[in-house]
DNA sequence: TATTGTTATACTCTATAACTATA
DNA sequence: TATAGTTATAGAGTATAACAATA
């Protein structure tokens, strides 16, 4: 019989899994996870300051600017002069870049119905709020400087 | 009413967060996440070879040579020779390396009982029966290439 | 004077390829 | 000839600090 620290290890195993096989078919795209967040953040924001990006995603700007310019370079996003400071950038998403933000939500879509789908509604409302309650301690804990 | 795509939002963050809060708590012992799982690799098969690692692991030599050298110079693990193999040699966990290694599992398990721990022996079985399933098909995923 | 983004510099993780020392 | 590990080289992600242009 399983007990708890083996079900938090097939967790931690899924965490790594999923991550491997985001690498790989990201990969074929010339995209990477640091990326596809950011192309994800955008997809959510709509065209925004690369300033705006770094608070979203918790990141310095100097990487803000690395981010982009693979995305740029790689044609999922380009650079617009902001209209009314023109020391900012606005970075907007491609026709291209809005492809595959559809692409990912779908599949997300997709892993979350395979994952979560066959859950009875009550079952399924728990598990949301016990995941709610984990996340607000985590929050709090990585606010007061992370775990001992 | 949550759905899905909610609760895999949500088991994500949670992915995140725990990074996070794990780079967090390690930074303060010098300690990274790669570092730490060949530590806790090598707590698992006792004095390794580089090579044994390399594959333990699922990364590069190179890539190991790179994380041995940071756990030796921080004082977690030791280069021994090997005794039949003059090419070879042993990386072994050092007196403070072990302790880590302990106080890691020890904190694993904290988490798993915090997490798990309220769960009934039945569901909690269920639980781990289907992650295993999870785990299983992702695997068989990575090995023909990756989602599409 | 303050802010936006870039350049300069540095560290970690990762990989492949060439090379050394041994088998 | 084959293997264990290192050096050489390269690219991505990340950070801080100095600097440019603009507010």
């Amino acid at each position: 019989m399983p007990n708890s620290v083996d079900a938090l290890d097939l967790v931690l195993e899924i965490t790594v899994l999923l991550g491997e096989d985001m690498r790989q078919s990201l990969a074929r795209d010339n995209l990477t996870e640091s990326r596809v967040h950011l192309l994800w953040a955008l997809g959510a924001l709509g065209p925004s300051t690369q300033k705006a990006l770094a608070e979203a995603l918790n990141v310095s700007a100097r990487n803000v600017t690395g981010l982009v310019d693979g995305l740029e370079q790689t044609g999922f996003v380009t650079r617009e002069p902001h209209p009314d400071d023109r020391r900012a950038t606005l970075v907007t998403v491609t026709q291209r870049g809005a492809e595959m933000v559809a692409t990912l939500q779908a599949g997300q879509k997709e892993l979350a119905e395979q994952l979560f789908g066959p859950m009875p509604p009550k079952e399924l409302d728990q598990l949301v709020s016990g995941l709610t309650g984990v996340v607000e301690r985590l929050r709090a804990a990585i606010a007061e400087g992370g775990h001992p």
